[in-house]
DNA sequence: CACTATTAGTTCGTACACTAACTAATATAG
DNA sequence: CTATATTAGTTAGTGTACGAACTAATAGTG
C-alpha cells in the first residue's frame, strides 16, 4: 500500500526520501503482519498435518461440503491453479475426495471424508489459542478487521477498474 | 489470528460452528488484504521489473546503502534462504552488486548499481498511485498501519514466548 | 444438428517463504 | 595457538501464489 503521513508532526513538504521510507509503506506492514501471524499459527496447525491455506479449505469445507474447485476458489479468493495441487495434497491426507461431478463432469466435488469431519473437533481449539497467544484485546482485533475488510474492497474494486 | 466477536448482538454461548466461520477469521481477512493489495501493487511494478519483494529490498537499499543480507533480512522479517536467490535476481537484473565484505569475507556487501539507484525516481511514483487507486482516506490507511503494528508487535511476542 | 464460445480444472514455469542441512569464516576458550 | 562454537550465507526440498497455455465438457447460435 501507499504511504501515509507520519503520525503527528507531518512537514508540509515531504521530500520525496520520506515517500518511500519503509516503515511507512503500510503494504509493508500488511505483509509483515501476515507472515507474522502465520508464523503463530504454524505450530498450532502443525500437529493436525495442515498448513494454514489448508487450513482455510477445510473451514470452508466444514461450513458446507460438497463444494467445488471454483467455489472454493472464490471464497478463499485463490486461483484454481494454487488450488488444485493443495486439494490433491488433501486427498493425499485422506481429508477430502476429489470426484467429477454427476451433473457437470467440468465440475469436481470437493468433500470431507470421515477424518476430514473428525479433525474439526481439533480444529475449535485453534482460534481461541490464537486470540490467547496474540494476548490483543478483542476490540483491537475487531477495529482491526473492519479496517481490512476496507482495504479489501477497496484493491478489489481497484482491481476491476483496472480489468 | 482467531476469531473475534461478531460485530453487534454477541450470543452469550458462541457456538462452535461460529467460532470457525471463514469471515470471523481475523487472519483469513489479513491474508486477502495482503494478496489484494499486493494485486494493485502488481501493474505497477511489473513496468519497473519488480516483484513486490523484490521492491521492498530496493526500499531498504535506497534508504542505505551497501547493507548485508542479515541486515536486509532483519528489516523485511525475512530468511536469508529467501533472500539469497532474490539478490541474485536483482543482480541479473543489473540492480545491485553482491561482493563478499572486506573485513568479514561471511558477510555479503548488497550494494545499488547507477542504475538501480536510478530507478528510485520512477519508484517515487509508485505510493501515490496506489493511494490514489485504493482511493481510502488517509485516516483510514493511518488506524489501518496503527492496528498492524500492534498484531506483529503481539505476533512477534507470541513467537518469542515459544521460542 | 454442427460450430463456436464459454466454463471448469489441470499443467507448466517463475518467484516467494520456510525448514533443515551444509559450508566457510570468524570468534572464543583453554 | 588450536580445538570448538558461533555466525553469515547457500543449497535442497516442500508448499503456496500467479500468469499463460491447454484440455474436456457444456452452452449458445444459426
Amino acid at each position: 500500500m501507499g504511504n501515509i503521513a507520519r503520525h503527528g508532526k507531518t512537514k508540509q513538504a515531504e521530500p520525496a526520501e520520506d515517500l518511500l521510507a519503509l516503515d511507512r509503506q503500510v503494504c509493508f506492514a500488511l505483509v509483515i503482519a501476515s507472515r507474522s501471524v502465520l508464523s503463530v499459527y504454524r505450530p498450532l496447525l502443525e500437529p493436525m498435518g495442515l498448513t494454514h491455506p489448508q487450513y482455510l479449505v477445510m473451514l470452508a469445507l466444514w461450513e458446507k461440503s460438497p463444494r467445488s474447485v471454483g467455489e472454493i476458489a472464490g471464497l478463499l479468493q485463490l486461483d484454481s491453479p494454487t488450488l488444485s495441487p493443495l486439494l490433491k495434497r488433501l486427498e493425499d491426507a485422506g481429508l477430502i475426495t476429489r470426484r467429477r461431478s454427476n451433473d457437470d463432469e467440468r465440475r469436481l466435488d470437493i468433500e470431507l471424508t470421515a477424518r476430514g469431519r473428525e479433525l474439526r473437533r481439533e480444529a475449535e481449539k485453534i482460534p481461541p489459542a490464537v486470540v490467547a497467544r496474540l494476548g490483543m484485546e478483542i476490540g483491537e482485533l475487531e477495529s482491526l478487521h473492519a479496517s481490512l475488510t476496507k482495504v479489501i474492497v477497496a484493491a478489489r474494486a481497484a482491481e476491476d477498474d483496472q480489468a
